[in-house]
DNA sequence: GCCGTTTTCGGCCCGACTGTTTTCAGTCG
């Protein structure tokens, strides 16, 4: 639905229409995809819901009720009548906007990527106004990098990368304040760019020294303040320098999400200020009342202070307003690990060594959740090599009686929703985690069954990884995540959010899905080694994207509480 | 198309860089 939305957007900007109705249909778009509802569902239950959020009006509503209704919508079907479709994708051209398209297919008749490139081959690009040689060149380089496009990167790339990036700069400028903004500072679970923010006296070698680190491969930009280049590895990385006392507003111009910017800028105009990167204004005299620290503007504006991972446009806003944020959770709050293997399976540590390692992490506890048997390439333990692994668990905890070790399995959900080992066995472990590693194109209503059927069995105590997807290389299997919830609620089931940084599922929309229906998470790291065992914190960073508190995160309990909850005596 | 402590009509977030101009339009974030 979201893409329908922002498809009538890109048309209608081809067409130059009305700029504000467009950016209408693009804030719907967006918000759609952030809901943590069901739209279909809501529409007809509870259409005002919809209507209440600010930005859907009558108008998007009504295309909302048709688009459920008749699973089309006749305003686009018009509109994709009125221009080649073969348009839009040239609207990923970089320097390639609407104006340009439009220009081209109107005067030159060029309506694919393919005639683009050989009318600036045959030169003919130049020949309209406002065209010369250099816009050819840039557009035969904008379709050569279209042509190997990279996408959006994990998360613990971005990390990297950007540490890189400012440690790069730290050696070799002289600076007082320095930080990574944008996506990576949200740490949202893929990044499209960098953005690195640096105060300087000389500005101009700051920006050299930038463009010339030496994974640079194309210099996109660079002027007085500001340029941008593309790593080697094809992520785009911007670099903005400012004075010390505008620092603040740039990381919270340049920290985002658009969406809340937006808001947050709709908001400083009505209690009349404006703000920009450099910082918060009276408009009534221009004068400046803050921008050194962003904390300043967000107490200016009379909200609370808003942490990075919030700031999608998803209400927080509304809740700063009434000082009403979650105390969302933190790597400090977490007790425990309840995912993870052994060499007995296709791990590569001993139970001990992990132990181990989790006592230096703090944990007051640790699960050892092995594969079951029908995953065969993993070497999935059957009953007898679990009963075994039992006994030597006892063994450990006597050895290392610092850490509690919950014994546990990982058991594959069969095809139909049946478990991969008997009951009577599953009766044996302290906790039970149960996910799909097979038969993954099922259709959505096959997919939702089985798992839902899975969650029924008595002894699951944990739902990991419920979508399979895997981030930039696998698209989630078709479910029902709603359904998927409301069995979780039903059965005492938690979802586990899975911490690995290419899969980190459930998403962050899916975790504040799951807590307002009431369903308790946990936070696992699925470590195959103990180095993985640091990727806890890619997990804490998606539940407070998800606006989760330690309340709603098992792993945070006290160890008696954690077994009163996986005891299913208790539940919320 | 959306919205209203100035408005049901008339506004709607803001600035840097580039290439083409000779004061600015288009694009991007």
């Amino acid at each position: 639905m979201a893409a329908i939305f922002a498809e009538i957007a890109n048309i209608l900007e081809i067409q130059e229409s009305n700029p504000f109705r467009i950016r209408s249909f693009r804030r719907a778009a967006q918000i759609i995809e952030n809901l943590s509802f069901n739209v279909t569902g809501t529409i007809q239950k509870d259409p005002g819901k919809l209507r209440a959020i600010p930005g859907i009006g009558d108008g998007t509503l009504q295309k909302i009720e048709e688009l459920v209704k008749t699973g089309t919508c006749e305003e686009l079907e018009k509109l994709k009548q009125e221009i080649p479709s073969s348009l839009l994708p040239m609207l990923k051209l970089q320097n390639l906007g609407p104006k340009k398209i439009s220009v081209f297919w109107k005067k030159l008749n060029i309506s694919t990527l393919e005639e683009l490139e050989k009318a600036a081959l045959q030169q003919k690009i130049r020949t309209l106004p406002g065209m010369g040689e250099k816009s050819e060149a840039k557009i035969l380089k904008a379709i050569k990098n279209y042509r190997q496009i990279q996408g959006r990167f994990q998360l613990d790339d971005g990390i990297e990368i950007s540490t890189n990036l400012v440690n790069y700069l730290k050696s070799k400028i002289k600076t007082n304040r320095i930080a990574a903004a944008g996506s990576v500072r949200r740490r949202r679970e893929t990044v499209g760019d960098i953005d690195i923010l640096i105060t300087c006296k000389n500005s101009s070698k700051a920006i050299q020294t930038f463009v010339q680190h030496p994974d640079v491969t194309q210099v996109l930009a660079s002027g007085n303040t500001k340029a941008s280049i593309v790593l080697r590895r094809g992520l785009q990385a911007d670099l903005r320098v400012l004075e010390d006392n505008s620092f603040g507003a740039a990381l919270q111009y340049f920290t985002g999400s658009k969406a809340h910017n937006v808001a947050l800028r709709e908001r400083a105009k009505r209690m009349g200020y404006k703000i920009n990167e450099y910082g918060l204004f009276k408009i009534q005299d221009g004068v400046k009342i803050a921008g050194a620290e962003e904390k300043e503007i967000y107490h200016l504006l009379e909200l609370s202070f808003i942490p990075p991972e919030m700031r999608e446009g998803r209400g927080e806003i509304e809740q700063a307003d009434k000082q009403e944020l979650p105390l969302l959770i933190e790597q400090k709050d977490i007790k425990g690990d309840l995912h993870m293997h052994t060499k007995a399976t296709d791990g590569q540590n001993s139970i001990v060594e992990m132990a181990t390692a989790g006592t230096k992490f703090g944990y007051d506890y640790i699960a050892i959740t092995d594969h079951s048997q029908a995953l065969a390439m993993a070497r999935g333990l059957n009953e007898e090599r679990l009963l075994q692994q039992i006994e030597e668990i006892d063994k450990v905890s006597a050895k290392i009686p610092k850490i509690k070790i919950l014994k546990g399995i990982e058991v594959d959900i069969l095809s139909g929703g049946k478990l991969d080992l008997r009951d009577q066995v599953l009766s044996k472990l302290d906790i039970v985690i149960a996910s799909v590693h097979s038969q993954f194109n099922l259709s959505k209503m096959e997919m939702t069954d089985r798992i839902c059927r899975a969650m029924e069995n008595q002894y699951v105590n944990i739902l990991a990884h419920p979508t399979g997807r895997l981030l930039t290389r696998r698209e989630p299997y078709l479910i029902e995540m709603e359904k998927i919830i409301d069995a979780a609620l039903q059965n005492r089931v938690c979802l586990e959010i899975n911490a690995h940084p290419s899969r980190l599922d459930l998403s962050d929309v899916h975790c504040r899905m799951a807590k307002e229906m009431g369903v308790l998470l946990s936070i696992n790291s699925d470590s195959h080694n103990l180095q993985m065992l640091n990727y806890m914190q890619y997990g804490v960073f998606t539940a407070r994207r998800g606006w989760l508190t330690p309340n709603d995160v098992i792993n945070t309990y006290p160890f008696k509480k954690l077994c009163r909850v996986l005891g299913k005596k208790e539940y919320n």
